[in-house]
DNA sequence: CTCAGTGCAAAGTCTTTGCACTCGT
DNA sequence: ACGAGTGCAAAGACTTTGCACTGAG
């Protein structure tokens, strides 16, 4: 399953968030695009759709489609304020270029027999991991070669 | 190989740093401990070694450790500046305490036939990536059960 | 109509910078 | 005694909050 802007308003709408011009446009803005953004990012964004729109609104839609579980943390580099809408509802991981901010989902990571092993020795009760690669997707190869 | 705070004093003083009652402060508050700490815990901590110490004194000589490699930061959770000592020198990982914030490193990450997965897949060329653990240590399973 | 949602401005938090004084070398 | 290092205070960057107005349902 994918989600998809459409189907995030939906959502919205069920849990009784009312949709405005704003939060079309803040979705219009994350999911345009395969890049994480940080909030101001989706705020210029944001703004070609909507010019009247205030960096707090897309602070509160922020916190409400965490809630949600609409929205995906990327860790890349310093900045810990990365975004990404989610676009696959397993869990899954991100190839994010240090290039262009593109990310790429993927669902494959066997870390379990390592989980195990750790989980062994350390007696810690593992609750989960954060995994991310890092590189130069072919374009910004080519590029910045 | 492991970094100790002597080890680090001595590394200083080859880069031509002067070794300040506040910077072996923060060395030993960096190195008391297993746990992640934020900016404001290690100046908690320095403040007991040396009163008169200033936040923006361990600022300072973070981004001097970050430079010279002997801090590894932790993203666990929100707060992505929490930093560690550097405890092995050679690429290794954490596995991070939600309790206690108690750090345990490991090095076994066999993620290279995942790598070459992706970056064929992808045709990214991949420079690196950021894998965490996050759990409950045996202490804190008892005590939060 | 009603109240959730909005934009503005102000406050708050965290980090960095400017500057004169201090102290390790 | 010299200049790196320090602490303070101020500035800066980012995020959150208070409040009156607006517009989606």
């Amino acid at each position: 399953m994918e989600f998809t802007d459409n189907e995030i308003l939906s959502a919205l709408k069920q849990h009784h968030y009312k949709l405005t011009p704003q939060r079309r446009a803040v979705l219009k803005a994350l999911s345009s695009g395969q890049e994480q953004l940080t909030p101001a990012d989706i705020y210029e964004k944001a703004q070609r759709e909507c010019p009247s729109i205030g960096l707090v609104t897309i602070y509160r839609l922020l916190q409400i489609l965490t809630e949600l579980g609409f929205i995906c943390e990327v860790h890349s580099g310093d900045n810990c304020r990365h975004y990404l809408i989610r676009r696959l509802s397993a869990h899954h991981h991100h190839l994010i270029c240090t290039g262009c901010g593109k990310v790429i989902d993927f669902t494959a990571c066997d870390l379990t027999k390592l989980e195990d092993r750790l989980s062994q020795e350390t007696r810690f009760e593992i609750e989960g991991h954060l995994l991310e690669f890092y590189g130069r997707c072919h374009h910004c190869q080519r590029v910045y070669a």
